[in-house]
DNA sequence: AGCACGCCGACT
DNA sequence: GTCGGCGTGCTC
């Protein structure tokens, strides 16, 4: 095997061929990490892809410099899984490589050299290049890449260290090279010579005249004695603040206490007691063996379960289960802010081997929950999207909790994949099953669950058999057409809210949309505000009293009188939650009323100060967008109301409907959570739509059917496949005409029918970059990998044009 | 993605 | 006369 293929951290397709030296033969594994050099003078940490014989035949293939691990780094699962992930997403294994892997973990030119020890240089042969690079390793011990370009060309750099390695005169410092170091956590302890001279009351009698420092004295050797097996943090001293760090200082300097460290993990872990889940419904047992059943058969199952009807509860079992068989469980939930009920849950019962890993943990935090994932230290491991690539080493069960949500296929990431499917797949190659569990699943599991392609398990009663909350339709238009409304809300529904909190019980408003107005319009001369970087109008929001675009971050002041014909008719049109919200707060001026939204929440904590405000229930409603849909699982939520509707419907998308489905039974299931008498108000202008009818009936099979029907009618998914590929450039005319191309070949391969478009973005410009796009309906089954091969080729095909590579190129599958 | 090379506008 | 803008091409 004298050819490795690496890939690199780079946007580029495909991964690049390297020659292995002679002595890193017998040593060279998959999934390992090497240094190699890329390009003039980069050198990237790379992974070995593949191991093979073959010369390339049109360049000379440069050399690996070194290997950075002793085994694979990556297990041969997750090898597989890139391979599936890049196939099945047309995306580059360098994107994947780059999304999957945190950065101290891939690191490029930082990398640190040293001298070998105990070397003798024979200067008489070398180039003058190696000459300064050894002299100056004499000075500095240790240098790295960057550093070397001050004294030697860029291009000699790679040449130079490459003959310096060869002539075994210098090393590459792989403990400097590797950016993370285990923290050291400051311990402190009485001085051993203080405890044994049994001469404390003399050590006290001094302290007299420095109380602060007597007591700090005390306390310490208190905490010492009562569990001496238990080392004191520094930290904990100084907690309430009544102790500072200098009254430390000075019994430290007296030589009465002393400070140590040790190494700790970054991520706490927990050491609290361990608790035991209580027992199952007769419901849920019969479930969790029809999951057992299912695995049994190797399907993966959809847990469709109602809110409240304790998915959590059968997922617990299954955890316990594959833990005492000795694997391993992913817990995959799509956003990890919002779940603190399911995390202190398996806190307490699993204690230190439970993990986490999301998007906040800095990058030194990743590391470390990679290395314990490696050394099979974590048994369960929490986390979102990003934790599918974890080196799991025997996974025996993947959780997908929340499947519908949409936070698993996030448009901005790149790679372009949906970490729900990616999860079946990852499941597949470790041998683990896969459990998808939702009140609301999404459209497409639904169908491949009724199709037997995995088990359909349906939970329909809430836990305790608590009854679901009951759904109220409000006719708008009626009430408006007998003026029994006073602004966004009909009197009906103030009446019922204020019903709900005058017995002391909270409600819950939804209105979906951010800011206090959509739309500044002038009334004179109709003027909109409009974002000078994109194609959107800017929001209005009172409370930071400024107008802010969504989709770019822009902000701007609000503008006083018209810009165009400075007329003061400035009018506010569509309402956001913070109007709804003023509303509110103005119906019921005597009560607690709280917002909770993106922008509301975006300060430090403010999450887990509204959450306890609610818990203790000194919020009496709380309005806010979709956010208020998940987590807020209280005793004491009776009501919850929508009061526009109507604009859920409203989305270009085809999906539209579901999502209001979804939303609307999300925050529904934050009701009556323990009393049974939750109640749903949903006012629209249209009460007669099929979506809310469907909801106020509450029939969930027929929910999903007529949803299948509207899919199956105008060919969306699941009946078809999608792929949306979007253009961007600066340059209108350029991006046009790019996409008209693209546009002309995938006809030529693919039949008229299945190419929509190009056409202009629903936004036309997002932060100056117009954008375009092309969607592709491709029939499902047998013939898709044909097609897709097709769109590839296309794709490749557009590529070879060099005029159209300044445009950037995003590919969505399963969009 | 980065980086070098190369060709045209505003500056000491 | 040069600095620096970004269009184009290439990387195993």
């Amino acid at each position: 095997m004298q050819y490795a293929q690496i890939i690199l951290p780079l946007n580029l397709k495909g991964s690049f061929t390297y020659k292995v030296p002679d002595e890193l033969i017998p040593d060279i594994q998959l999934g390992m990490r090497v240094l190699v050099p890329f390009g003039g003078k980069k050198i990237y940490t790379g992974i070995v892809f593949d191991l093979h014989d073959n010369a390339p035949e049109n360049f000379v293939a440069k050399e690996v410099i070194s290997l950075l691990d002793d085994s694979p780094i990556m297990p041969p699962e997750q090898i597989d899984f890139w391979n599936w992930l890049s196939e099945y997403y047309l995306c580059g294994l360098g994107e994947i490589y780059r999304f999957a892997f945190p950065s101290s973990l891939k690191l490029e030119s930082e990398t640190y050299l040293k001298l070998k020890p105990n070397i003798q240089v024979d200067f008489e042969n070398l180039d003058v290049n190696e000459m300064y690079l050894i002299q100056a390793l004499e000075v500095r011990q240790l240098i790295n890449l960057t550093d070397i370009e001050a004294f030697i060309a860029k291009k000699d750099i790679i040449k130079t260290i490459n003959s310096l390695i060869d002539l075994q005169y210098i090393e590459i410092d792989e403990k400097i090279a590797e950016k993370y170091r285990a923290k050291e956590v400051a311990y402190v302890k009485i001085n051993e010579e203080v405890l044994s001279n049994q001469n404390l009351t003399e050590i006290l009698l001094k302290l007299n005249k420095a109380p602060k420092q007597k007591d700090l004295f005390l306390l310490i050797l208190e905490m010492q004695t009562e569990k001496p097996d238990v080392p004191i943090k520094k930290a904990v001293l100084f907690e309430d603040g009544f102790f500072g760090s200098s009254h430390f200082k000075s019994l430290a300097d007296k030589n009465l206490v002393e400070e140590y460290y040790m190494q700790k993990d970054r991520i706490e872990s927990y050491e609290g007691e361990i608790e035991e889940i209580e027992e199952l419904s007769e419901e849920q047992k019969s479930a969790k063996l029809e999951i057992d059943e299912a695995f049994e058969e190797n399907k993966n199952v959809l847990l469709h379960g109602v809110t409240s009807s304790g998915k959590t509860h059968i997922y617990l079992e299954k955890i316990e289960e594959c833990i005492s068989n000795g694997k391993n469980v992913l817990f995959l939930l799509p956003e990890i802010a919002l779940t603190k009920q399911i995390t202190q849950r398996l806190e307490k019962k699993y204690g230190r081997h439970l993990g986490f890993y999301h998007q906040k943990l800095t990058d030194f935090e990743r590391v470390e929950v990679w290395r314990r994932i490696k050394q099979n230290d974590i048994k369960i491991l929490v986390g979102t999207k990003n934790a599918l690539f974890l080196p799991y080493q025997n996974l025996g069960l993947i959780i997908v909790d929340e499947e519908h949500d949409s936070a698993y296929r996030p448009r901005e990431i790149t790679p372009h994949f949906n970490a729900k499917d990616s999860a079946l797949i990852l499941g597949g190659f470790y041998g683990a099953g896969v459990i998808l569990g939702s009140a609301t699943p999404s459209v497409e599991s639904y169908f491949r669950a009724r199709k037997d392609k995995m088990k359909y398990i349906f939970l329909n009663e809430r836990f305790g058999n608590v009854k679901l909350p009951e759904y109220e339709l409000i006719n708008l238009k009626e009430a408006q057409d007998s003026k029994k409304v006073s602004g966004n809300f009909s009197l009906r529904l103030i009446e019922e809210i204020k019903k709900t909190i005058d017995e002391k019980n909270q409600a819950i408003i939804l209105h979906n949309r951010r800011g206090y107005s959509n739309v500044l319009e002038c009334e004179s001369c109709g003027y909109v505000n409009y974002c000078s970087n994109c194609d959107v109008v800017m929001t209005y929001h009172k409370a930071a009293n400024e107008m802010k675009c969504h989709y770019c971050g822009q902000r701007a002041s609000r503008p006083r009188t018209c810009p165009k014909c400075h007329s003061e008719n400035l009018n506010e049109k569509g309402v956001g939650v913070e109007q709804i919200h003023e509303e509110v707060s103005k119906l019921f001026p005597d009560k607690e009323v709280d917002r909770m939204d993106v922008d509301s929440m975006r300060k430090k904590f403010a999450y887990e100060k509204l959450y306890e405000k609610i818990e203790d229930r000194e919020t009496d409603i709380v309005v806010g967008t979709q956010m208020i849909s998940k987590g807020l699982d209280f005793d004491h939520i009776e009501l919850v109301a929508i009061p526009k509707a109507d604009s859920l419907l409203y989305v270009q998308d085809f999906r539209a409907e579901e999502r209001a489905y979804q939303l609307i039974t999300q925050v529904s299931g934050r009701a009556g959570r323990v009393s049974g008498n939750g109640k749903i108000l949903i006012q629209t202008f249209n009460p007669d739509h099929s979506v809310f009818q469907l909801i106020k009936m509450n029939n969930i099979p027929k929910i999903y059917k007529y949803f299948l029907t509207e899919r199956q009618k105008f060919h969306y998914p699941p009946f078809t496949k999608l792929i949306m590929i979007e253009l961007k450039h600066r340059r209108v005319d350029k991006v046009n005409r790019a996409s008209q191309f693209l546009g002309s070949i995938l006809r030529k391969y693919l039949p008229e029918e299945c190419v929509l478009g190009p056409e202009k973005s629903q936004i036309a410009r997002i932060n100056n970059f117009y954008q375009f796009q092309i969607l592709l309906k491709l029939p499902r089954g047998k013939n898709y990998e044909k097609f897709k091969a097709m769109v590839l080729l296309s794709l490749n095909e557009f590529d070879e044009i060099t005029a159209y590579q300044s445009i950037k190129k995003d590919v969505f599958v399963d969009f």
